[in-house]
DNA sequence: TTGCATCTACGAAGTTCTTCGTATATTACT
DNA sequence: AGTAATATACGAAGAACTTCGTAGATGCAA
């Protein structure tokens, strides 16, 4: 009965073209292998392939500029974060989240502003709830 | 420079067996693939190979009792949990933990201890540092 | 000791993921 | 119109993962 949601979890190579398209937003494919870059040098033929198949997948949205394919990330980067966060919960933390938050939380000293929005969130689930 | 400590990350997998042998402790082929059971119905040999695979990498150590091979976790779960974590929050946070928290407790409402024990955990890192 | 049950080792098939090369179409320029 | 540049589509190779069958070893029981 586990209806799947939206699109299947995007794998690593899918994730990182992702982050491209939620930064720049839509794109085209020489757009995003410009934005990768860094060090390596995928040829175009890969981030394209890459595209196709996320597309075929539901991952991104495609729209046809004239002669050129502009791609969107068909989820916000909220939701297929939350995704991937219940994913490994449920693998690795026995379903639960929060048993996940508390480890990434001891796992390394994070910085000021992000324990403030921590507490916040905090103090909000406080207010609503019982 | 990215010197990997420890052994590498766990597949979907072999976090299961993990998993096993975590809440059981030491365990034999047989062991495992009975706690494992539930609904599905894993050859013998499937469990075998995957021990097997996993102690070529290094996730489990093995002990031999007379005839039998007894596993058991190379790394604690928390260990293995945290490395997970730092994982995911490479790939989908910009390598923030804090952030990736913040999206775990947004995500559902947590039980109330866990929220207790998150909170406890802010507070000792208050007392520790700036 | 002979046979049955159980264990390990190994090879291999089927799937997914990532990468790239080649072929084909379309646009732009001269 | 003809050529160069650029896009897409597609097939395929190689790696990693998961699964299982078969073969060979080892211990136990009659």
């Amino acid at each position: 009965m586990t209806t799947r949601r939206g699109p299947p979890l995007p794998t690593g190579a899918e994730l990182e073209i992702l982050g491209v398209l939620w930064t720049r937003g839509p794109s085209t494919v020489r757009d995003v292998r410009v934005a990768l870059g860094r060090g390596r040098d995928t040829a175009y033929t890969t981030v394209l392939k890459l595209l196709q198949i996320m597309h075929a997948k539901g991952l991104v949205s495609r729209e046809k500029s004239s002669r050129t394919h502009v791609y969107a990330a068909a989820e916000s980067s909220e939701r297929t974060q939350r995704r991937l966060v219940d994913d490994l919960a449920l693998r690795a933390f026995g379903g639960s989240a929060a048993r996940l938050a508390l480890r990434a939380l001891s796992s390394r000293p994070a910085r000021g502003t992000e324990l403030a929005q921590v507490r916040e969130l905090l103090a909000r689930l406080d207010r609503e709830g019982p």
